[in-house]
DNA sequence: CCATTTTTGAACAAAATTTTAACTGATTAT
DNA sequence: ATAATCAGTTAAAATTTTGTTCAAAAATGG
């Protein structure tokens, strides 16, 4: 479900411009001029994420966030002016999860917003995934293979388990860097052909189901009907 | 298929530049050096991203921008030297996908550029494609004929289904080439034939449908009504 | 902080696909 | 009928993509 997101900061152009990119990315995006705005809206909504800037008139962004972490522990990224050390140490201490330096890339905090939202979100939905010989339990992390449990590093795991929940539809490496990884960024290597290899390695081909190199493309879990 | 971007700025050097970084990507790239040029260019090409200057001579980044926008919806990334949060807020108001500030890491115009298509490519889903006894099924890159599932190599997959695609319209060489390969073709050679037989091949002729040659023209999908 | 495990990225060999080029066969126009 | 094109076939060369290994970097857990 599309991700909702606040946006506080006394300057219109900064609001309008991350709304712009936000919006881009599939965000929902409510904008708040002051302390005062941010916290009726959002006692008004349902939101995942709040960015926040320290400097503004009337209630700050600290007395803003103190207020906000009395009642939740919802994700706060904090925006500060360059050079101040302290407020950085002082926010994260008041419960920010991030914080970023003005001026910023709007591309940057969009990129960090997705990293915080992705620590935060998965412990909520994710269930487990059954097939023939086959159990991935998101919850404990374990995987059951013809009755034996095995546990699998992180990474391994979530391929595995990003390809089982998508059966029969290919991924490219990039689309997998992408998903499971998080990555943004152009890399030719062999990091998802290695994991896959170790996937393989413990979870041996089975007759419902193996993960399936599909040449020039990437790869797939594909199951037989 | 291979990913197309054009390349606007009047200051040739920085079209070079990007040429080199896109193509090493795996893009191909198309280079104009004004706003007229550009638009020229994009009518007359299958595109799938602008990189737009914003200053140039003439008709400067906005209106070309604005004259694009009457007629598509393309992904567009504009390039602008040091400036204000306004002309990002107009920039992406007029319909801009993103925006890169000048002078820029070749990288991070590569990483963006890749985070636009990425956000625009899946909604053009690929879906499957039926006809009788064959159905075509781009997501697990699979044919199934007679019931029986095959794997085609990458470029006799995305040809088949090209011309599946468009049944009954007779396509040259050269636009086979163009859509499905990507080339300007450098002349002629038998690279399409070669790969039309191994189609057929695996695809023995069907009452209801059949890649047929138009002599002296090209080949089609051919679809008994 | 250290020891251990996990992840990463480069190198390279192996596998599969794609292209080329030369040749053969088919069709058309004169 | 014959020349001139155009299409089909073939096999080998060239290219691209994948699998595997390994060492170093990063993360993890005491």
């Amino acid at each position: 479900m599309e991700n909702r997101i606040l946006i506080v900061d006394d300057d219109v152009n900064i609001c309008d411009l991350l709304e712009i990119y936000l919006e881009k990315e599939g965000y929902k995006v409510y904008k708040a001029n002051s302390g005062v705005d941010a916290l009726k809206i959002f006692k008004e909504r349902q939101l995942d994420l709040i960015v926040l800037d320290v400097m503004m008139p009337g209630l700050d962004g600290y007395e803003t966030l103190k207020e906000i972490r009395k009642t939740s522990a919802i994700p706060v990224v904090m925006l500060t002016a360059k050079g101040e050390t302290f407020d950085r140490v002082l926010g994260l201490e008041l419960g920010a999860d991030d914080y970023i330096v003005k001026p910023f890339e709007p591309k940057e905090l969009v990129a960090r917003i997705r990293a915080v939202l992705r620590r935060y979100k998965p412990q909520v939905q994710k269930k487990s995934l059954e097939y023939k010989d086959l159990i991935i339990d998101a919850d404990s992390f374990i995987v059951i293979y013809k009755g034996q449990e095995m546990e699998l590093p992180p990474k391994e795991f979530e391929l595995l388990y990003f390809l089982a929940s998508n059966p029969n539809k290919v991924f490219t490496r990039d689309q997998l860097l992408y998903e499971v990884w998080g990555y943004d960024y152009p890399g030719d290597s062999r990091t998802v052909d290695v994991h896959i290899k170790r996937i393989r390695e413990k979870l041996p081909e089975h007759d419902e189901w193996q993960i399936k190199t599909v040449w020039g493309v990437g790869y797939k879990f594909e199951v037989k009907s």
